[in-house]
DNA sequence: TCTAATTTTAATCATTTGATTAAATAATTT
DNA sequence: AAATTATTTAATCAAATGATTAAAATTAGA
C-alpha cells in the first residue's frame, strides 16, 4: 500500500489514471473499438497493470459506465425531485445543469447509448432511472398545470431539444454545417432558448390537442 | 456471371445476400464490434466470399454506410425542398416521413451518427447536407415567416423530437421506460404530436426571444 | 535493517480475426 | 463439347489483442 504522503505527493493513484485514461479511450471508440493498449498507454503504465487493478477489460468498462451514467442522470434528478421549486423554475434549473454537464462532456450521452444498445447490461441496477422519474415531483407539477399534456412527452422533450445537438455533433462537423466556434455559439443560444421553447409548449391550447 | 434465369429464380444474388446481412450486423454490432464471419454466416455463405466480393471488412462497411446515409436523408430533403407546399404542409410531410422510415429502421440514426463519430470518413461526398439544407425552400419558408426564428434551431428541434425517441430506445428499454408495447405507442402518439407542437413553436412571442 | 506485502515490469500465451491462396465447381461463350 | 470465365470452398496465414506468469522493484511494518 502506498502511504498517505506518496499518495498526495502524486496527485493521481495509478488506479485513477487507469480509469481516467479508459474513460477517454471508451467514450472515444466504444468498447469495442478500444484496446487495452491504448489505454494502458494512455495511462502510462504497463498493459499487466491494468489488468492487475481491474482483472479485465470487461470490468474496466463496467466501472467507466457505472461513473458515465451517475454523471448524466445524477445531478439532474435532484432538480426535477425537489418540492421548493416551481416548475418554470425546475426548467430553468434543470436545463442549465445539463447544458453545463453536457458542455464539459459533448459525447457522454452518445457514449452511454450506443453502449447500452451493444450491450444489454444490467445498467438499471445504478440508477432506478423509472422509479425515480415516475415519482419525481416535476411529473406531478406537470399533471397539475396541464393536466391534457403527457408528462413523458414533455419529459421527452425537454431531453431532446437539450440532448440531441450534442448527440448529434458528428453529423454537424461531418456534414461541415457548423465549424467549431459556430457549434459552441448554437450551443450557448440553446442554453437560453431551450426553457423559453419548454414553457411555449406548456402554453399549448387544448383543442390541439 | 449467373444466367438471367438463375438471378431470377434465387430471389437474391449473393452480393445482395452479403450486403443485407452486413447491414444487419453493422447496425447492432457497430463496425468495431462486427465480426465479418458473422456477416457470412447470417448471409449463409463462405468468409472468403465476403472478401471476393467487397475487398475488406472497410469497403463492405462503406457500402452499407452510404445505404443508411441516404435512406436517412435521401427521402426527406424533397420535402424540404418542395416549392409547391406551405411551412405547414412541409412540417406535416416531413414528419410523417421520417416516423414512417424510423418505424422501419429503428436504430438507423444511432448507427449512423455513432459510426460517424468512430470514424472520420469523408461522409460528406456521400450528399452535400450542408448546401441541400441551406438552400431549402423551408429554411426560406421560416424566414419569411418569423424573421425572429433563427431556422437551424428551428430545424434541429423538429430533428430532435422526432429522431431523439429513437435515438435512446436503448435508453427506455435498459431502464424500463416503457415495455416495447408501451414504446410502439408513445412513437405512435408522437407521430401526431411533433407537428402540433412544431406549429406551437412557430406561434411563439417575439418578445420572449 | 530485515521481512513480508504490494506494485510494476518484461516476456509470453492462446485466441480471435481479417485476409489470402490454391483448388474445385458451375456457368457462359465459342 | 471445349475453353474460358465466374463463383465458391476449405485450409491456412499473419497480425492483433486480451490475458497470464514469473520475476523484479518498491513500500510498509516489525
Amino acid at each position: 500500500m502506498k502511504s498517505e504522503k506518496q499518495m498526495n505527493e502524486q496527485e493521481q493513484s495509478t488506479e485513477e489514471k487507469i480509469l481516467e485514461a479508459a474513460s477517454e479511450v471508451f467514450t472515444e471508440k466504444g468498447f469495442a473499438g478500444t484496446r487495452t493498449r491504448d489505454i494502458a498507454e494512455k495511462a502510462g503504465i504497463n498493459l499487466a497493470l491494468l489488468n492487475y487493478y481491474f482483472r479485465s477489460k470487461e470490468k474496466l468498462f463496467e466501472q467507466v459506465m457505472k461513473i458515465k451514467v451517475v454523471l448524466l442522470f445524477g445531478k439532474i434528478f435532484p432538480i426535477l425531485s425537489n418540492e421548493k421549486t416551481s416548475l418554470e423554475e425546475k426548467i430553468d434549473l434543470a436545463s442549465e445543469k445539463y447544458f453545463e454537464i453536457l458542455s464539459k462532456n459533448p459525447n457522454l450521452p452518445l457514449f452511454v447509448i450506443s453502449e447500452i444498445q451493444k450491450k444489454n447490461s444490467n445498467i438499471s441496477k445504478i440508477i432506478p432511472v423509472n422509479k425515480i422519474f415516475e415519482n419525481s415531483i416535476i411529473i406531478k407539477q406537470i399533471k397539475e398545470k396541464r393536466p391534457e399534456i403527457n408528462p413523458l412527452h414533455y419529459s421527452v422533450n425537454f431531453l431532446a431539444m437539450t440532448i440531441f445537438p450534442f448527440v448529434a455533433k458528428p453529423v454537424f462537423n461531418a456534414f461541415e454545417l457548423t465549424n467549431e466556434e459556430e457549434y459552441h455559439q448554437f450551443i450557448s443560444e440553446r442554453r437560453k432558448l431551450v426553457p423559453i421553447w419548454m414553457k411555449q409548449l406548456l402554453e399549448i391550447k387544448t383543442e390541439n390537442l
